[in-house]
DNA sequence: ACCTGAACACCGTTCAAGT
DNA sequence: ACCTGAACACCGTTCAAGT
């Protein structure tokens, strides 16, 4: 890449963390390229979707927190580490407004470019949820993908004004919903 | 009202659950008023903000999931009738994609136009969920509001394509947190 | 190789002008 | 009393033209 090119490329993804932080995950492509001081089409040509400007902005946040499930994985017992992760995992998703339903398409659409990053996140979680359920600790009836999508049901949750203050408590009835005997 | 005005308000409102229907609570306007044959400010005259359009959509629907919520609890055991109407209100909710998010916000909002039938239905909703409690069949942690927040959190699992499938089992799952002992 | 401005086809919302 | 068309300020996406 040529060096002007790396410049606007990178100033273009702080300035769309800013307003991916502050308006959610359908930020206004054009505002951010407003704000980068860049025409429109360099931030196509960039990122050619709005999947392809989230990946680079979240890649290294998710994977970490694919990470991070392993590292629980093999330094807790199986049912404090699912719900530890839970919480990680809840704790991500509410920092932006939107992407978890972006990163729930990501996950049956192959072509995406949120496609690599949210398997593995998910698989990530289905290893803690297998282990636990291989030691008798969760509910058997459910997979990697319910877990996921309980992730973002309380994503959605947090993205509610009305409801927002319930987010903790309301993982707390997942969490135990999990981890039930049934 | 005027005959040809009440002509224009019925046309709008089947045209609009149409829409509504296919393409979620953020239907294009617009779009409803060119079906209709009617210029955009008729739309406007007649349903000034988008929640007043909704909330002709759908109050009769939401009065009647009201009204089964005391029918259940006076013909079921307590934890039946939260069983029961939970199964109602999120199938509901499945009929009409984002609808429960802009229901979220009129909870808070005492100037939505959607703002009665929603407190309605959370009220309705929460006589139950106080039934159960107090037959000490749920959880004592919950109020009406987390009891919306987490019919709203399925209709959003069911809004998603890579979830949709899976929504009866999570709402399952839902159900044994609510009426766990804990 | 990279960037820009303008175009196209959409929105929601408002308002002056018509009957 | 009711309706319409046009205007305004926004979108996302694409593409010819520039350096």
């Amino acid at each position: 890449m040529r060096s002007d090119a790396r410049k606007n490329y990178d100033h273009l993804l702080s300035i769309a963390r800013e307003a991916v932080a502050e308006r959610g995950a359908d930020a206004s492509l054009r505002d951010i390229a407003r704000r980068a001081g860049v025409g429109l089409a360099t931030l196509y040509r960039h990122f050619p979707t709005r999947e392809a400007l989230l990946e680079a902005l979240l890649r290294s946040t998710l994977d970490e927190l694919a990470q991070k499930a392993a590292d629980l994985q093999s330094s807790k017992t199986s049912d404090e580490a699912l719900t530890l992760w839970l919480r990680d995992a809840v704790a991500f998703v509410q920092g932006y407004h939107g992407v978890v339903a972006v990163m729930a398409a990501a996950l049956e659409d192959a072509d995406s470019a949120l496609h690599a990053s949210c398997t593995n996140l998910r698989s990530a979680g289905e290893n803690l949820l297998i282990q636990a359920q291989a030691d008798g600790k969760a509910r058997a009836d459910l997979d990697g993908i319910d877990l996921f999508a309980l992730i973002g049901a309380l994503g959605w949750v947090g993205d509610q004004p009305a409801f927002n203050s319930r987010v903790d408590r309301i993982m707390r009835v997942v969490a135990d919903a999990l981890l039930a005997s049934k």
